[in-house]
DNA sequence: ACCTTATGACAACACCGTTGACCTGTGAAG
DNA sequence: CTTCACAGGTCAACGGTGTTGTCATAAGGT
């Protein structure tokens, strides 16, 4: 049974489902992320998804060889559409500020998608090509090829952090999720000065700040530390 | 079967189980992060934990209600463990580096507890203690409490981050684990310089970077960019 | 038209979290 | 010292999960 798995490539016969369905790998990628964003990350399952296509759960196993498979490739997937809404202009610092907005914003718009697959390195064509697009706006303009690998893993992991973080929250069940933004309102908000001063005097900033995301402000940083490093080496350093 | 649970303080007796164990919350939280520790994150299962204990499984809801409570008190253990390791000296800058390091690292002894809790907000004991110590050292440095606020939450979104991202690779099952570490030797560093000229340019740098987290650097950033602010701030801006 | 075989279906396995019902020893009250 | 309520343990079961060995069949190259 190990080697049940053909190459999207080789396939050849398009054998229909009992329910009429012709499944492929892109069809139940596509399932997969309705699935996620309709009804929760913890609506993915081998078993709910055959449901979805209209085939059996086992049948998936001919198209990936476990979940963590198909996990890979929807992470790819959201990678992929990130790559191509994205329209370089050369200019290396805005590129890539716009890039990685986009793939936090990616990240948010597909939160529970998000979770799941934020941390693995897929090793498929999107995420190639998104290294390699990133590798080469950043030897392009100047990093010597040791300093651009540094850059990109800081840029990349930045990204994949924040956007997981930030999902996450997004991700939760509508009550936990207002429970928890109450929390700064509630239980941080109305400790005492006299146990907890630093908290009591700065209440007011706290409830404001920890609403929004930090990442804009990381990301700026990680940039202007780059390009202060690219100035230090253009001059000869 | 809704109100089972008995909280720690109104606990009086003590019964052994079968085996002759007296459970205890603190007893399943210890028990739940050695099996964590010594048979890696897949190790945690409420059953698996029962057998480990010497208890029925379903003993444990006696004292958590379902396993998400079980997951947020090991993480508040796991808070406390890291804010009762750190010796503050006095210098903002480094009990700053020196906590964000133990944060990171306790994240990454326990990886399955970080990253179910990185974007939690109990609002529990330790969580409270720990925004009281940090905010502290903030205010004590200098730093106007708005200023203190924005630090706090970068420095911490920033840890938690980057200790979710980084962790989640370990709690991956080993076979997944392996499979990831293998891509930036294999598909990576085969690639031709006929089709991606950028990343075989770099494979060797990028083998080696991609290994290790990028949050040490990460974390000096931000150190100097709000030692740079505050600077600035004492100047008299 | 045949034959190979890719691909779908089925049934089974071992695990999971959780719960309702039951049983028993503890520890406080009389 | 005995009594007895009930906290806290156990048991069995439910419906879910990923995964695999086996079988059936229709697609498509010859």
């Amino acid at each position: 049974m190990s080697e049940r798995v053909v190459p999207a490539a080789a396939r050849r016969r398009r054998r229909p489902t009992k329910e009429g369905v012709v499944l492929s790998e892109e069809l139940i990628v596509e399932t997969a992320l309705r699935l996620i964003e309709e009804h929760g990350a913890e609506a993915l399952s081998v078993r709910r998804l055959g449901r979805a296509l209209g085939a059996d759960p086992s049948s998936l196993y001919r198209y990936f060889r476990h979940t963590d498979d198909l996990m890979l490739a929807i992470a790819d997937e959201l990678i992929g559409r990130t790559l191509r809404a994205w329209r370089p202009t050369g200019h290396w610092r805005a590129d890539l500020r716009d890039l990685g907005l986009r793939m936090h914003a990616g990240a948010l718009a597909h939160p529970r998608a998000a979770v799941l697959s934020a941390h693995r390195v897929t090793g498929r064509t999107y995420e190639i090509q998104a290294v390699e697009t990133i590798l080469g706006v950043l030897r392009g303009a100047g990093f010597p090829d040791a300093e651009a690998v540094r850059v990109y893993h800081a840029f990349v992991d930045q990204a994949l952090a924040y956007g997981a973080l930030d999902s996450a929250n997004t991700a939760l069940p509508r009550p936990a999720r207002d429970a928890e933004a109450d929390v700064w309102r509630t239980t941080y908000a109305g400790l005492s000065a006299a146990t907890h001063p630093h908290i009591a005097a700065t209440a007011r900033h706290l409830v404001a700040s920890m609403r929004g995301s930090s990442y804009p402000a990381a990301l700026d940083l990680l940039l202007t530390a780059a390009a202060t490093r690219l100035a230090e080496i253009r001059a000869g350093d």
